[in-house]
DNA sequence: CTGTTAGCGCATTCAG
DNA sequence: CTGAATGCGCTAACAG
């Protein structure tokens, strides 16, 4: 089965070939009724397809831009994903999404495949493992955006969530309901992942305005496979954590496994919220309190900011940090006890 | 910032185009030491980077495969996309996802696109509302693999579980624990979606082989936002079922949200199983007895048949069904008491 | 071993 | 209102 081509259609609507790519870029104004008509015929009798590859040749765009996650295990990742295609479905932009399995080589990788495949932009969960490869990005003035994480010193739009007030948020709601011994779990900080260490700061820093101890025994923060050994030993110290704040999607799996295993009971022995909203958080016995992230208007916002720079119109020369606010959703993994905290 | 291209390169090293084109598809016999060696010279210099887009259009191929699946909410589904990308990844093909929605209408609009996009083959979990489509692409020889679900009546290499199986799998467990009245629930059959349809046929042999009844009230079959009020009739009736089959993922949700809102305890007072091996199984308490695919396998497969269709070497002009064959991990979500079933 | 040539399929002046 | 001509960046003969 042979292609066929706008010469095909143009030799049997009996017109050339760019009368018919006038009709497909709806320019019909300058065009009799019945040559549109013909070519209508035509392309319905061939079953035309054009091609965009040679499309996106000549223009010098493909209307596509590329989404590189560090890693899709994490449900907002997902979720993000689904919000960046919807706007880009919008505004007739094709998505091509790669994972970059939190591998800086794999990043790498990535990144230069899609500039290969000539994506009109790219929307990045950095790795933060490639600063040249960024930077070089932002001197050719590649249009980009960085999203959930950040990069000292690259000067690149960013939308992240305001991760301190995530953590304020869970810690405030801790001690509003008397609880003192708090802890925190978050996957590794090796790499210096944006949200990971501004949700332990601002843990650290809501503990202090709670005029609470800051120990560091309650502080697990290692790469998952041994969060799991770590809480062990943080749960046989003499005075364990009666409240974790799990810092996300991930070391929460982790630790509702430990508390499975040791049979910890959720909220009496220990109280329990979690960053990112886990699908299973309304159903698991008890329910889970979360806090959110509004990850569709972040997706969203990512997505605009590209296109506006794909479009040119990125006035304004200097980066923009846009930070997004959490939100705290109440269930029962959190006792109602009357606190003798503060406030 | 201008694009730099293969002329730019050649003039550099003081060779021409083609000899450049020669060094980077790695022809370098031809090619003196010297030369060689002024061409990588030039390309680091310059930091070329080769155009996908020319280079597809010349080739007719784009190295890339299309992957539209059903709905992107499914475990299943984003668990074979990995797969689908690991095995591309080895190939040095790339992937481009697109996610149906369930949508015949999204699905068709998809396929257009990824095929004016020039992908060399297109992997799909099909809704079965584009008859003509699947047909026409049949006709003209397209590379495609169906996955998860068939098509009646298209003649399309398709990589399903054996899902008569899978429900057998269930039944039979459930009977030899000494369970009897046992119910199923899965997700609308209005599109006569394959593995809903042979999940619930296999159900219905496996009860007969049992010599149980078939009743009908015993089979909630309907969308997802109406299995709960369903669930609801279901369970006061004056014989409610003491053991429940989820169908899928989605539909295990369903049953568990309805099954926390009513309060009933699992094993005591309903057994589970659940087809598809939800993340949070092991976590759940009790945790949950499911039904296994093996999902890496089953999208290695669809890729590899891809590529042999791509490659022209599909000898065998025959269609292919493979099946793949679940398996059942036991947990706590069905109770061990002494049966007084068959067997 | 290297350069010349001719398209791939389409969009875009610019004349008619 | 329509058609002829040009080139996007690259590959693939085919000559040197």
């Amino acid at each position: 089965m042979k292609k066929i081509t706008m010469l095909d259609v143009a030799k049997r609507a009996n017109v050339s070939k760019s009368t018919v790519s006038q009709y497909l870029n709806g320019r019909y104004d300058y065009m009799g009724e019945k040559t549109r008509k013909r070519i209508e015929k035509a392309i319905a009798e061939l079953n035309y397809q054009p091609n965009i590859v040679a499309r996106s040749l000549k223009q010098k765009r493909t209307s596509t831009i590329g989404v590189i996650i560090a890693n899709i295990l994490h449900s907002f990742s997902t979720e993000v994903i689904r919000a960046i295609e919807d706007i880009c479905h919008q505004h007739d932009y094709h998505v091509i999404v790669c994972n970059a399995d939190d591998e800086p080589e794999k990043e790498k990788k990535y990144i230069e495949m899609l500039k290969a495949k000539q994506v009109d932009g790219l929307i990045v969960f950095p790795t933060g493992g490639n600063l040249d490869l960024y930077q070089s990005m932002v001197s050719e003035n590649y249009p980009l955006v960085f999203i959930d994480r950040s990069v000292p010193g690259i000067a690149v739009d960013s939308v992240l969530l305001n991760n301190e007030k995530a953590a304020k948020l869970a810690v405030d709601y801790f001690v509003q309901h008397g609880y003192e011994r708090i802890g925190i779990v978050t996957t590794s900080l090796l790499r210096n992942i944006t949200p990971r260490l501004e949700r332990l700061s601002g843990y650290r820093k809501a503990l202090e305005e709670h005029g609470l101890p800051m120990k560091d025994e309650y502080i697990v923060a290692t790469q998952i496979e041994q969060i799991s050994s770590a809480l062990g030993k943080m749960f046989t110290s003499e005075s364990p954590p009666d409240a974790l704040l799990a810092a996300n999607d991930l070391a929460l799996m982790e630790v509702l496994e430990f508390v499975k295993e040791n049979q910890l009971e959720i909220p009496n022995q220990i109280a329990l919220i979690g960053i990112d909203n886990t699908a299973f958080a309304h159903i698991y016995s008890p329910t889970l309190t979360t806090i959110k992230q509004p990850t569709f208007e972040m997706g969203k916002k990512a997505a605009e900011r590209l296109f506006e720079s794909i479009e040119g119109k990125s006035t304004s020369k200097q980066t923009v940090i846009c930070r997004f606010e959490p939100e705290i959703i109440e269930r029962e993994s959190v006792k109602k006890q009357l606190g003798k905290g503060s406030d």
